[in-house]
DNA sequence: GGAAAAAGCTTTCCATCGCAAAGCAAACCG
DNA sequence: CGGTTTGCTTTGCGATGGAAAGCTTTTTCC
């Protein structure tokens, strides 16, 4: 075994291609601003106000506007429009299909959460970070230099 | 109460502001191919070589090289050059620092896993999806049409 | 031993996108 | 009936992720 050290966590010699390719975190959904939009919605159900997602999410009027548009766009929240005291009003709600989406992502998410979990579990008891094995005693035999 | 059904989850009447604001995810790290990169050094705490992490993350050769810069730029892994049967290698390792801010990440990113979570086994029961107070049981009381 | 291919990255380029700022229309207020 | 507020939308720009091209050294093959 003249290669490398080791490379797939848990599998055997060669690194499982894509292990760590997180490529199933939607797009649309993987962004700070819409992952709010989004949990936001998830828990209130019956819709939130376009003002009342703008405080819940810290967003400005603008960027909310964008985000709720993008969101609309890929079929995951519909936009309604009405009046409330003669001034218009915007109420958000997940479709269907957007609370599937979003679903999914979390649980993309907590797969990611639970792996370092389980690893950081699994290597607990070690004294300070990384003890035995770390600082080169693996079987990379060259000189490194720093970038 | 004219005003609105409910608007925060759990907290009284008011949106408390931010709510939902997940302004903590750092922009660095939040991101697909990066999260792949610093998930692979989390769980190879030895290191791992520029062609391991190319499989591992399924990333091109540009890519990754764009993206390890961010990261080493960012404080958040080192990059050591040297050489393995005269071809030149790249070794990536977290910094400690990378792994402090990785965990903080998860962590913010568990806490967003738990909160839908914990709203959906409370909501658990409901038949199909949002059973009462749903189209239209609110306060709401003006007519509604699509965007 | 010269051409071609492979290994091992780095650099360039461009469409996309997030965010800030400006814009706009209706309603309210004095 | 000017000015301000509410409630969004649109525009503009600077940053950036990803595809593609580039570059250097080494190996292979005839």
């Amino acid at each position: 075994m003249a290669r490398r050290k080791k490379s797939a966590a848990s599998t055997g010699d060669r690194p499982s291609t894509g292990q760590f390719a997180y490529d199933r975190l939607d797009r649309v959904l993987h962004e700070k601003a819409r992952l709010g939009i989004m949990t936001s919605l998830y828990t209130h159900p019956d819709g939130l106000l376009f003002a009342d997602l703008k405080h819940l999410c810290s967003l400005t009027d603008g960027n909310l506007s964008r985000h709720l548009q993008v969101l609309n766009d890929a079929g995951l929240i519909e936009i309604w429009k009405g009046f409330h005291k003669r001034r218009p009003q915007t109420l958000c709600r997940l479709t269907a299909h957007g609370r599937t989406r979003f679903l999914s992502y979390v649980e993309e998410l907590e797969g990611l959460v639970k792996t370092v979990e389980s690893f950081s579990s699994a290597s607990a008891g070690e004294n300070g970070r990384r003890s035995r094995a770390s600082r080169r005693g693996g079987a990379i035999s060259q000189d490194w230099v720093p970038a």
